[in-house]
DNA sequence: TATGACATGTAATCTGTTACATGATTAG
DNA sequence: CTAATCATGTAACAGATTACATGTCATA
């Protein structure tokens, strides 16, 4: 059969149903946290999640007499949660680097409780080996750049560099911050 | 008649028209340069030229004869050059935090020479003013996530934080730049 | 003569946006 | 009684992805 094929939307789905929700609890995280990138209008989250029920990763079920209008509450299947554990894991390789930076995030946010720490860490790792070669390119990049470009163009392109090392820091700042925990608590071993 | 909406696509072919070039320019641009966010393929490019044609912004012209197959270069229209200033100079508004930092970046890559080094400032200081709200929200909420989230969770956040210090700490850099240049060059007055 | 770079396009399909439609319950 | 909030959905449309189709020219 076809490799199942889930788009960023569904994935963050996924993510959110490690707590079963109905979809207006999801929209309401989509509208009110920052998590303001995906949409929370309905046209994008009752499809995406029928599609995800349709694939056999969650399970929808009505709750009724609750008082208010029926509610289906979704929750995560097994097959469901293998495929977030399979996104989550995979390592972090050059091409995630151009304009998914978002989603490595998204990934690494549900890392902890959908795989644990040590899927966590291991994600730090896997990014922090790309950036450092992604880094070296957008230096050298730069050097053409500047000669060609107006200011406002150098500069813009400065500040993705910038940004870039930014992530950089901070990866070795949260692996600090896991190592640290691991050593209190016990870690991998 | 109905205000002209243009998607991120169209902008970004608009702003690389100030050079006029065929839709196989285009696409080399995307999948060459760090401009790797936006599609290469040939079928979001010439369908969206095409839009752009319909929509008066820009004309193309074919190059017979030159020895290799027709080429169509495409050039800005005086509607297209304005549409493109509108764009450029669209205060900085809150809502453009959020999923479009991108699209500020590129805004101002093309600042200069679309509108000139005055509206790269006013750019700068518009996206400074919207900049420093959006951080006091977000350490706002950072401290209702630390209490509830894990740490991969949190982590997550505080990347999202640190990164946009960081822009804040480009824009003021970007800014010095400019004023700089403009004592050098008699700038503004 | 076959491969690869140049160069342009279309068609099927998927996803998201926008706007609309429905209906129950609660607060003022 | 009316408005707001809860809660779910559909339909029309726009835009992107993927894959395919076409054709030229240089070079190995």
């Amino acid at each position: 059969m076809a490799p199942i094929k889930i788009p960023a939307l569904g994935y963050a789905l996924l993510g959110l149903l490690q707590k079963p929700s109905s979809g207006y609890d999801l929209r309401k995280v989509f509208s009110s946290t920052s998590m303001k990138t995906y949409s929370d209008s309905p046209g994008a989250i009752y499809p995406a999640l029928q599609r995800l029920e349709k694939q056999g990763l969650v399970r929808g079920t009505i709750e009724e007499g609750s008082g208010l209008r029926r509610r289906q509450v979704f929750r995560l299947t097994s097959k469901g949660l293998a495929e977030l554990k399979k996104w989550i894991t995979r390592p972090v390789s050059r091409d995630d680097m151009i304009g998914k930076q978002a989603e490595i995030m998204l990934r690494f946010a549900f890392s902890e409780t959908a795989v644990g720490r040590d899927a966590s860490l291991a994600l730090l790792k896997s990014l922090e080996a790309a950036l450092k070669p992604y880094l070296d390119g957008l230096h050298e990049e730069f050097r053409t750049v500047k000669a060609v470009a107006p200011a406002s163009g150098w500069l813009a392109f400065e500040c993705g560099i910038r940004g870039t090392e930014c992530l950089l820091e901070w990866a070795h700042y949260a692996i600090a911050t896991y190592e640290k925990e691991g050593r209190k608590k016990g870690g991998t071993s």
